[in-house]
DNA sequence: AACCAGGACGTGA
DNA sequence: TCACGTCATGGT
């Protein structure tokens, strides 16, 4: 077995089903995980079970862009006091209201303008799944937030890359600091089957792994998992 | 009180 | 290409 596949069992095992993408109008909860207020649904793979909730996890995608989602949720239930969280009430808002209330999101200037402009983007779609290379283009959309729309939002099996990836990996001396979002991705695609629900357990896991020791200098220091792998090799 | 979150983009060399 | 600055809240 492949390190990328044997990583991925290891973490399984260690955590368990993580319920990813969560939904703030779910009133699901794993209460066993970091910082989490609510929305999970661990072992439910059936989201999202409508349009309303596939756009709530893109805009969720956009606000948690270089930010914590206990603020992410803060900006959306700011959001769902005054209006649905839906394509056609978040376009047509005040681009100002959208700024106050996903204030606590971090970059709320610029993630208002995203939102309104991915809203706009989203309602052409009438249904259809984007191609990667399209969200790419609206702009304020990078690789790592195209790719968690396409898989959680659109079920698309596109494995999502993030810094925690990054950093896990050199740790575990798989990749070198200078890998691409491509070579990253490339490497975890070819490793494991291409199944939907690994997919996205997988860059739940790792997040999850990654809070708990990849978020203070040095990173990784005690992580069990590099101790196991140096040890088997 | 520094440090940094489930990034993306513009700039200048 | 790439190293670096900007964006600009809130928890630890």
């Amino acid at each position: 077995m492949h390190s990328i596949e044997y990583i991925y069992t290891w973490l399984f095992r260690e955590y368990g089903p993580q319920g990813w993408w969560p939904l703030i109008n779910h009133n699901g909860s794993n209460p066993t995980k970091t910082g989490i207020i609510k929305g999970y649904h661990p072992g439910v793979y059936s989201f999202p079970h409508n349009d309303d909730e596939r756009f709530e996890i893109c805009i969720g995608a956009i606000l948690t862009q270089n930010t914590t989602w206990v603020n992410v949720e803060k900006a959306i239930e700011n959001l769902n006091k005054r209006e649905r969280v839906n394509p056609v009430s978040i376009a047509n808002l005040d681009i100002d209201i959208l700024k106050e209330s996903t204030r606590p999101a971090r970059y709320f200037n610029q993630k208002a303008q995203k939102i309104k402009i991915f809203t706009d983007f989203y309602l052409k779609l009438n249904g259809k799944t984007p191609k990667s290379e399209e969200l790419l283009d609206i702009g304020g959309i990078g690789p790592e937030t195209a790719d968690c729309m396409l898989l959680y939002g659109f079920n698309t099996t596109s494995f999502v890359v993030d810094a925690y990836s990054k950093r896990m990996l050199i740790n575990l001396g798989l990749i070198t600091e200078s890998a691409t979002y491509q070579e990253v991705k490339r490497l975890f695609e070819e490793n494991i089957p291409r199944d939907l629900i690994m997919y996205q357990e997988y860059h739940a896991l790792i997040v999850e792994h990654a809070k708990r020791y990849y978020q203070k200098q040095p990173y990784g220091e005690n992580d069990p998992l590099k101790t196991l792998m140096d040890s088997n090799t």
